[in-house]
DNA sequence: ATTGTATCGTTGCAAATGCAACGAAGTCAA
DNA sequence: TTGACTTCGTTGCATTTGCAACGATACAAT
């Protein structure tokens, strides 16, 4: 009879392990800047790549459209991006971040950046080897 | 001026592997047996500790314990598990598998391996490597 | 014994979530 | 052009979620 163990069960060590690091650096940009996590995934996405529709970030992040739209409402009535369509396919939105977007980014970088540096530590000198297979994991995951 | 790539934030990237790879591996459950994700948890927690309380399984999961308790409730409901009270400290719940529930794991555990095998063979040479320093990691982030 | 404090599991409730359905816009073939 | 089909973003709705509050129990100090 085959036996099991949770504690080897990678869907398990991933699901507890980025619910604890994805908690501790919420409450960053909770704290400082009133930011859900659907608003800072939309938020910091946009900063990275630019104006992009809807689409694109649902794909890209992982989070259900519905979950998207609401959170680009949010943050447009909160006056951090605008949402103009898209000339070529005026299906498409275009969700740009506005300068009170980018000053905002400018702000949590930072902090973004240190919370980094702490896992960087925990990792210790398999800090390398551990981010290189994962990247490569994520994609091969896409 | 501090830049930042979102590809390379590992709190980014845990939440996006982890929530393609459970939602997958959530898929065979549900399907099959019509478990949700917290009853899934719930349920291979309990094979793997032997009777556990509310408090414990909420700690280990990482489950909000409202969470834990309610899908303890469904577990009971469907006849999966047994809730008492513990007799040594009577604020304690003892959950426990009912001979039900252990029929089901044993017909889960066996495509919980297949799952792992289809991850080890994503994870190629590497898996080895990248399965000891994730475990580590988890520890350290306990 | 009593009082204060801490912990456990449940529940009420407002907010968030996922899913399906929808209108609007694009595409392609006849 | 028309009509069938697809894709995009929003919204309605039922369910789930997290958080705070609660009663019950344990425990320590006096």
């Amino acid at each position: 009879m085959s036996d099991f163990s949770l504690d080897d069960f990678l869907p398990y060590q991933l699901a507890v392990l980025s619910s604890r690091i994805s908690r501790e650096f919420s409450q960053v940009y909770a704290e400082n800047f009133g930011l859900t996590v659907p608003e800072w995934r939309v938020i910091v996405h946009l900063h990275n790549t630019g104006p992009v529709s809807v689409r694109e970030i649902q794909a890209r992040v992982d989070m259900d459209k519905s979950k998207v739209s609401r959170a680009a409402t949010r943050l447009e009535k909160s006056g951090h991006i605008t949402k103009e369509t898209n000339a070529d396919d005026r299906r498409l939105l275009k969700l740009a971040l506005t300068p009170k977007g980018h000053d905002l980014m400018t702000q949590i970088i930072p902090l973004a950046h240190s919370f980094e540096d702490k896992l960087t530590e925990r990792l210790g000198a398999e800090n390398d080897e551990f981010r290189a297979i994962l990247a490569k994991f994520v994609k091969a995951n896409t």
